[in-house]
DNA sequence: TGCTAATTCAATCACTTGATTGAGTCAATC
DNA sequence: GATTGACTCAATCAAGTGATTGAATTAGCA
């Protein structure tokens, strides 16, 4: 073990450059592993995938998860590392163009609520690539382990509160009020509802799979219905102002 | 294995009556061994729970499960159709009610916006002995098992299918096109959303549990903004039969 | 009471698991 | 071309897995 003090399981800086050309030998089995644990951690649970099956479809050695993650719930940590970067990139751009126009002061309303649609829109991972990935996250949510805050703050809570703050921009409501927050994660299940409820409805609707169709589907509802209650919370809000005065 | 062609895990016929005073021996032990198998499936997936957790759990013999249900598996079976069962005992009545309501005709609008409240209500499924009983039910969901079917035909199948119909009383949308079918499973994620992104809206609430109080809370977004959808459908739709005449 | 079938039990089976080891290979540097 | 450190590999370990066994125990009925 001390011979082993210089293993590299210590420094694990990739996810700045995602597009390197074949970096060093060691970069390549890495990025293998933490690929083919995203696919076996999504199929099976964090007890249950063995390690030996990651390896394989790796195409490494299963000594080379000790060597560069130290341990299997190392490796574990590492995918989800890279699953919330996997998010973030997915959702984050249009996160941040949301924030910076509610920074500008001034919102237009109907800019508010295609911007609500959009963010929905984009967490609709139906996408076979993705499943793995939501795959995982569902198993933190229902069952989480030390790494659910890596994604909960990689991702999760800047989505949570870029769908708070077009509440407010929009209805009115305080972006940081319990009522707020609440309603934002109603309607971002609407749209959830299709990944963690995939089986019911892929048999209630006779579907085969969630392809392009059934997306365009789910997205005009979950959108129009957001939307629905959306301006109904707005007319509430502004008649409520209205008697004030 | 011949000497056993007796043994008993061929008979599951319990169900019926749910509160009988103390069956025979064997009864006990079965129904100790599903509720501890609820427990620990709840906890662990399939592969991963362990045999000598659940009988340990149920306080009985490992050998036990191989001789009640044959298998592992076929506890899990037996534990699957259990849940079916609670969630149809749930969920059941008011099922039976809204149908018996909806087939004397003349539907009032304002009652079926109520029932589709209480309809997404009844699944918020937070109180805690639940949550073993839908991690379960999401598991299932995510990676279907052939006991998936034992689910849907059980209970998930008339609970789309009456949300369906209250959006056909209601709205006049037919109830078996698919963007019914979709719209209802929306409404539905909304509610379920605060089972399986439950770490996400405990953390961002900054919630404990979730308890009677935000439970509460809960509830009356989820029923506003599904009946603000609703209303909004349904003027839709009368203009649209207004505008053909 | 005695008999029989139902049930329980500890012991054991073959197998898989995550992890470790030490020898081996490879590529770069001098 | 030798040396060195990064990396790979097959072999092995103890621990845990589901399942099976046959004997022991219990309950119901004659």
């Amino acid at each position: 073990m001390a011979s082993r003090s210089s293993a590299p399981h210590r420094t694990p800086k990739t996810r700045a450059a995602p597009q390197v050309l074949e970096r060093s030998r060691g970069d390549v089995a890495r990025q293998a592993l933490i690929e083919a644990g995203v696919a076996v951690f999504g199929e099976h649970s964090l007890h249950s995938a063995s390690t030996r099956e990651i390896a394989r479809r790796a195409g490494q050695n299963i000594a080379a998860i000790a060597y560069y993650f130290g341990s299997k719930q190392g490796l574990y940590h590492a995918v989800v590392a890279h699953i919330a970067g996997i998010i973030d990139a997915r959702v984050g751009p249009l996160m941040d163009e949301i924030a910076s126009y509610l920074a500008k002061g001034q919102p237009a309303p109907e800019r508010c609520l295609d911007y609500m649609g959009q963010l929905l829109a984009s967490t609709l991972a139906t996408h076979s690539d993705m499943l793995p990935v939501t795959s995982i996250i569902i198993k933190e949510q229902m069952q989480p382990t030390e790494a659910f805050s890596v994604l909960y703050d990689g991702a999760l809570a800047q989505l949570q509160a870029t769908g708070a703050a077009l509440l407010q921009a929009y209805c009115g409501l305080p972006a940081d009020a319990q009522e707020t927050i609440v309603r934002f994660h109603a309607m971002l299940g609407q749209s959830l509802a299709f990944r963690f409820a995939r089986q019911t409805i892929i048999r209630r609707a006779g579907w085969r799979a969630i392809a392009a169709p059934q997306e365009q589907l789910i997205r005009e509802v979950v959108i129009e219905q957001t939307q629905a209650a959306m301006r109904s919370l707005r007319r509430q809000h502004s008649r409520k102002l209205l008697a004030r005065t």
